[in-house]
DNA sequence: AGTCTGGTCGTACTTAGTACGAGTAGTGGA
DNA sequence: TCCACTACTCGTACTAAGTACGACCAGACT
């Protein structure tokens, strides 16, 4: 709520600002009004740089889209493609609010369409046919968007004292109609130094080790 | 549009006319005033059935976990695993606007847990230990969810004539800008006999021999 | 008959996006 | 110097949507 100074405003400090809101408040609670309180200035102005807030939404993604490492043109498609792929979600980590809107904005916008480019690249340049390059985009995406998103809607920190929250799902779980639920919270999720973020190193490897053999059982 | 003879409204009749009215016109157009027409009655009845509209979509998202095929108990983990992806798939195919709800709401419902409950039974039964049913649960979720999600917010049909839509987006690419952009669309999306389904058979082989093998590695 | 109860809905309040048009400040030309 | 003209700001108000409140009504039970 710093109220940024204000200083002829712009699309662009406006896109930022709402990005900035966003990561404060979440999606749902961004509206027009607060974003202009955000900004230090009124709604309707607003609207005289930026002509809906579907396209301000548009820009966030845009951001979201910039923010994320493209492949490095110095290393092998595999470790080139797990660097952008480790980045995107540790981006869509950063804005919780981003993962549902990226793959489902219609009009991909610059950013958007160099990023896509920038991966078709590399897998294309680490001699994937276009049939395989298809299938690795697809699947590498769907499992990193999958991923972020179920990440992101997690009952937040697992960290400090997460007990309680914890302790009220524990108690919703009866465990004679779900043994193996509950088996797997008490044995596994409530161990310490349990992480599910630990899962994606895990996926992404074997996802990127499949694509590889299938490459290669295939040139 | 049918609005079903009137007949003592209930909860699930309401839960089942917003799943309905939801698949017909989307689940931003899904308005308490456009549910009550469409169950033939005033918005505000409804509420005297649903606490709010939040509750009802938490009844829908029940009701499209219902619709998802359990695994198979008499099958090995991984066809079985198998069966109930695809069926996940095809089922979210069904309800358009369930991906981005599914893995959103807070608070899981029976058929939701019970879901998960037959899910890990399933990979317990394999032999999978804590650890690793963990990550076969993340991964598969992750990609099944992901892929349904970029399925439903594809261009539509991708059958008769969606060439002029394919005619726009290919104008929007500069192929001095987008060259493998470009080249993927025109010697691969373009092709006849593309499918962008057919990456999820193979991605979902992929992850499922990945998972045997780590597990392999691992027992 | 009288009351109680469950179900129905008319009215109206609230929050959100945003159209309209009235300002206002600063700039470049006469 | 003064006058448009332009770029920007914002007050007002309309619309759509969720939903609180309380009136109404029909059937059941005393």
């Amino acid at each position: 709520m710093a109220e940024t100074r204000r200083q002829t405003l712009t699309r662009e400090r406006v896109v930022e600002g709402a990005v900035v809101l966003a990561d404060e408040i979440g999606i749902e609670a961004l509206t027009i009004r607060k974003l202009a309180a955000a900004l230090g200035t009124k709604p309707m102005t607003i609207y005289h740089h930026v002509p809906s807030k579907d396209e301000i939404v548009d820009g966030m993604v845009e951001i979201v889209f910039s923010e994320i490492a493209t492949p490095p043109e110095d290393e092998d498609w595999k470790p080139a493609m797990r660097i952008r792929c480790v980045s995107a979600r540790e981006v869509i980590t950063r804005h919780r609010w981003a993962a549902p809107l990226m793959e489902s904005r219609t009009s991909p916008g610059p950013e958007n369409l160099g990023h896509h480019e920038a991966v078709l690249a590399c897998l294309r340049r680490g001699g994937l046919s276009w049939q395989m390059t298809a299938h690795a985009y697809a699947v590498l995406d769907a499992f990193v968007y999958g991923f972020a998103f179920q990440e992101a809607t997690l009952p937040s920190q697992m960290d400090g004292e997460f007990v309680e929250v914890a302790q009220d799902i524990a108690a919703a779980f009866d465990p004679e109609s779900f043994p193996h639920l509950v088996g797997f919270t008490v044995n596994h999720v409530f161990q310490p130094g349990y992480d599910f973020g630990d899962s994606f190193a895990f996926g992404l490897d074997l996802i990127l080790d499949g694509i590889e053999r299938a490459a290669g059982s295939h040139a």
